[in-house]
RNA sequence: GGGCGCAUAGCUCAGCGGAAGAGCACUUGCCUUACAAGCAAGGGGUCGUUGGUUCGAACCCAACUGCGCCCACCA
């Protein structure tokens, strides 16, 4: 037990905190190590985490950094506390976004992709990617996650094309994928269909155009805001039990313009009340229309090509862009004085599509849907019955609203940069899906189907295909279902559900996650959305490199707070970067003092107050870490490390180790094995959120090769030692309340002051007594101590009377202002605990503990106003 | 049009039935031998409004007001 007296050897650390100078070297070193490596053959438990495929049509964005940042805290946890942890990186390169940008690029080359063909544009895709995703991805790296990147997969060439043709074959022979002629969302400048969920509502300004259709009795005024659609009519519609068109139901009126004569038909979807009851129909470009048009059989006449061009109408309008043509068949028909009436402007709702920004189409074409019918039930019920939790809970009704009111899904995108559809058409009219291990048909007359599957379509299979599925790889039986999806709430239909769909559908019905893990979005310092309209986004990597990647990491964890957005500010990284330099310095601190990491701790009975309070605070910390990183409260246990780092350890216990150390002696030796044992399990604590300064402080204190591997903190579970943390407690309170009337009587912090206490005894606190001369800068009586100024502190269980040689005038007016503050607040509470206890309904029906409680507050008020008031007695009168 | 959420200190947010909290900002004094990216002390809130439930409400309920967000095929 005998502790050798030789001085510990100060260890090295630089001089001062600078992230720039070891965070890339500490990243090579711990990639190096593999120390992110899973290996799909140990025993230990298995932990994995699906990571979303990078955006990689930007920078790093800072709701990747905070995704990232999650994640990481999580899965470096989970590999302290021994898990086997795997995340699933990877690249999705079937997206909408990189053909729109590189269909921009070549725009503004002055080439049109079309002309330039389907091979040459893929080869300036991948160009594109190579350069991009490259970038994104080391930028990505810069965040220090422990992300296993040799295990990264891409989508276009490697496993995942055969995942794609894998499921969709599946989903074709089941029946649950087919082929219609259907009204989609078509975008016009990218010449594609989008999906619903691609498609934003936006109010705008149009107008409201009312024409007389017809002519003499056979007259109908229908409204629009969308006159051009009107070259496409193929029907009026009306309600079938309203009087005022009945007589007309069945005949047929003349369409301007157009020379043709359309039915006038009666469909239960017309409102009677709205306009004039009667509606054009347009079933080609109008959902609503489209149904009228399928129920009475109406012809669907497309009249607007690809590009949103009038076309094919045989009128003077074809070759006009659709808005163009609005004003001109507008003009046409007043000109023929038909317009009746017109509203503008009009606002109303408009479907935008999400990627392009410009107003949707509707357009009648030919696509592939999947029926999610069935495939949504399941997604739905894995959620209900509790097989895969939502977090926040709240949060699960949002994913129900979603999943069970789902249209089938359009799947099939006319764009050249995504997975190809695989399905193979022959000279006959043979229909044929070819599967991933299969000859596509070939021969005269033979082609695959042009285009392109949804983006969402293949990164809804990321859970199980980035595992190496359709084959039955040891990753995949290790790690699937995985352990938690964190993801951010806006997500959750486009990506979440469709992996909930497909790996029920794929993995028979084995969802893809144990837990769907949500956070809200960064917002800005205002908790106004990031957009770059707004200019109000912000770059990761300018504030990774101004303040370190672990004052930015810290900035993200402390705003986490479940499904709720995060707000950030520069000054709030520049918050976290104070932080870590605090912790730098106070290991500093300890280093220098020789703290050192004991094999085993000192027996309670050698231990100090001060010890057993810190190393009880340090357990509590330990297990209110552990329960709320379990619960995904990434904001309050970062905020727990955050106060008992600054306000218990720094401000506290590195200065009552500062008077034990100046002891000597084995206190001296304790000290410094319990100073290094609360660095130590702190430092672990705090690596997931901020790895690099942890591991540069956690290396140099114990001397070990890395913290990443260190073990995860346990707590011990042994109960608190109470009477020392109320001494400590009381010894704070005693030094603040000098402190205070130090402050209020003007004295130098510095200065010190000789200073007599009295009844540290009854308290039990005379341990203490070096602790608050230290604290409070008071020193020993001398011979000629003259008691100029006192104070009486009134402590739990007594007073503490401390008189103090002031060599001078004492301020009476401050200290009768500090004293008639205290009364005035021991007053109030007395007043309001006096009334609690007035009341008998309250002592009669609140429960015992609460009362006595108040009955402790009222007599502690008391005192304090009897002390008080004898202190201002005896006050000089000025 | 439907649904959801939020209103607490100047700002951003915790707290969600028994003494109003944090960070930043603010005031005052300090370059005290880990740290001025710091230390010490301090000021600041009828917890959106109005009712209700309760011995007790920031917290539960209702209505209202003001903001967000999501969903939606009303010409």
């Amino acid at each position: 037990m005998t502790q050798t007296s030789a001085p510990a050897q100060p260890r090295e650390l630089p001089s001062s905190w600078n992230p720039a100078d070891v965070e890339a070297e500490l990243y090579q070193r711990w990639v190096a190590a593999e120390y992110f490596t899973a290996d799909a053959h140990s025993d230990k438990p298995p932990f994995s985490i699906v990571i979303p495929p990078p955006n990689v049509t930007g920078s790093l964005h800072i709701g990747h950094a905070f995704e990232h940042t999650l994640m990481d805290v999580l899965t470096r946890r989970r590999r302290m506390q021994g898990y086997e942890a795997l995340w699933l990186p990877g690249m999705d390169h079937a997206s909408i976004a990189v053909q729109a940008l590189v269909e921009r690029q070549l725009r503004e080359e002055g080439v049109d992709h079309r002309e330039l063909g389907r091979e040459k544009f893929l080869e300036r895709v991948w160009e594109w990617k190579e350069q991009h995703g490259g970038s994104i991805l080391s930028q990505m790296r810069r965040l220090g996650d422990s992300v296993d990147w040799s295990r990264e997969r891409f989508t276009m060439d490697s496993g995942l094309s055969r995942a794609v043709q894998t499921i969709f074959k599946k989903l074709f022979d089941d029946g649950l994928i087919y082929r219609a002629e259907r009204l989609v969302n078509w975008s016009p400048t990218m010449r594609s269909a989008i999906s619903d969920i691609e498609v934003e509502h936006r109010e705008v300004e149009g107008e409201l155009v009312s024409m007389r259709y017809g002519s003499g009795d056979a007259e109908i005024v229908v409204a629009t805001t969308r006159v051009e659609t009107m070259l496409g009519d193929t029907a009026i519609a009306v309600h079938p039990d309203d009087e005022r068109y009945r007589h007309v139901v069945g005949t047929e009126v003349e369409l301007p313009l157009t020379g043709r004569s359309i039915p006038v038909v009666a469909d239960e979807h017309v409102d009677p009340e709205f306009g004039t009851g009667a509606v054009k129909v347009t079933p080609a470009h109008d959902p609503n229309d489209f149904e009228i048009g399928q129920r009475h059989d109406l012809p669907m006449l497309t009249i607007m090509d690809e590009q949103g061009r009038i076309a094919r109408t045989g009128t003077e309008f074809d070759g006009m862009d659709r808005f163009e043509a609005r004003v001109a068949v507008r003009e046409a028909l007043r000109a023929e004085g038909r317009i009746v009436a017109e509203k503008r402007p009009y606002l109303h709702s408009v479907g935008h599509s999400s990627r392009s920004k410009e107003p949707i189409e509707p357009r009648l074409s030919l696509q592939w849907f999947v029926k999610v019918g069935p495939l949504a039930q399941a997604a739905g019920d894995a959620v209900r019955d509790g097989r895969v939790a939502v977090h926040p809970p709240e949060m699960a009704k949002r994913y129900f609203d979603w999943v069970d009111n789902l249209h089938d899904w359009a799947i099939s995108r006319q764009l050249w940069w995504g997975h190809r559809i695989p399905i193979w058409y022959g000279p006959n009219g043979e229909v044929v899906c070819v599967g991933p291990d299969e000859q596509p048909p070939s021969g005269e007359g033979w082609y695959q189907d042009e285009d392109v599957l949804d983006t969402w379509f293949s990164s809804g299979l990321w859970p199980f295909s980035t595992m190496g599925w359709p084959d039955e790889t040891p990753d995949l039986a290790k790690f699937y279902p995985t352990s938690v999806l964190v993801t951010g709430y806006d997500i959750l239909f486009f990506w979440v559900a469709r992996m909930m769909m497909f790996g029920l559908y794929a993995m028979d019905g084995v969802p893809p996650f144990d837990v769907i893990a949500l956070h809200g979005m960064v917002r800005d310092a205002h908790g106004k959305k990031m957009s770059k309209s707004a200019g109000n986004t912000v770059d990761p990597l300018e504030w990774m490199d101004t303040y370190g990647t672990d004052a930015l990491r810290f900035t993200l964890a402390r705003g986490a707070n479940p499904g709720a957005d995060a707000p950030i500010s520069e000054e709030w990284v520049a918050g976290s970067r104070s932080f870590c330099t605090k912790l730098f310095n106070a290991t500093k601190f300890a280093l220098m003092n020789g703290a050192r990491v004991p094999s085993e701790l000192p027996a309670r009975a050698e231990l100090t107050d001060a010890d057993r309070w810190i190393l009880d605070r340090t357990d509590q910390l330990t297990s209110d870490v552990d329960e709320l990183l379990e619960d995904f409260q990434f904001a309050k246990s970062t905020e727990a490390l955050y106060h008992f780092t600054w306000d218990e350890f720094c401000d506290w216990y590195l200065e009552l180790s500062k008077v034990q150390i100046d002891a000597g002696g084995d206190r001296a030796e304790r000290t410094r094995e319990v100073l290094g044992h609360v660095l130590d399990v702190l430092l672990r604590l705090l690596h997931p959120t901020i790895p690099f300064v942890t591991e540069t402080l956690w290396t140099t204190l114990t001397g070990r090769e890395s913290v990443v591997i260190a073990d995860w903190p346990k707590a011990a579970g042994t109960s608190a030692d109470e009477d020392a943390a109320r001494r400590v407690e009381a010894t704070q309170k005693l030094i603040t309340e000098i402190r205070r009337f130090r402050s209020d009587q003007g004295l130098k912090p510095g200065q010190r002051v000789a200073a007599r206490l009295s009844g540290l005894d009854a308290l039990g606190l005379v341990e203490h007594l070096p602790a608050v001369r230290s604290l409070a800068k008071l020193n020993e009586p001398g011979e000629d101590f003259t008691s100029s100024a006192s104070l009486e502190i009134g402590l739990v269980g007594g007073n503490v009377e401390v008189e103090l040689d002031l060599s001078g005038a004492v301020d009476v007016a401050a200290e009768r202002k500090r004293l008639e503050k205290d009364l005035a607040a021991a007053r109030k509470e007395l007043e309001g605990t006096e009334k609690k206890l007035g009341n008998p309904s309250f002592t009669d029906k609140a429960p015992a503990e609460v009362v006595e409680k108040i009955k402790v507050r009222r007599e502690t008020a008391q005192t304090d106003i009897a002390r008080i008031e004898s202190r201002l007695a005896a006050l000089p009168t000025a």
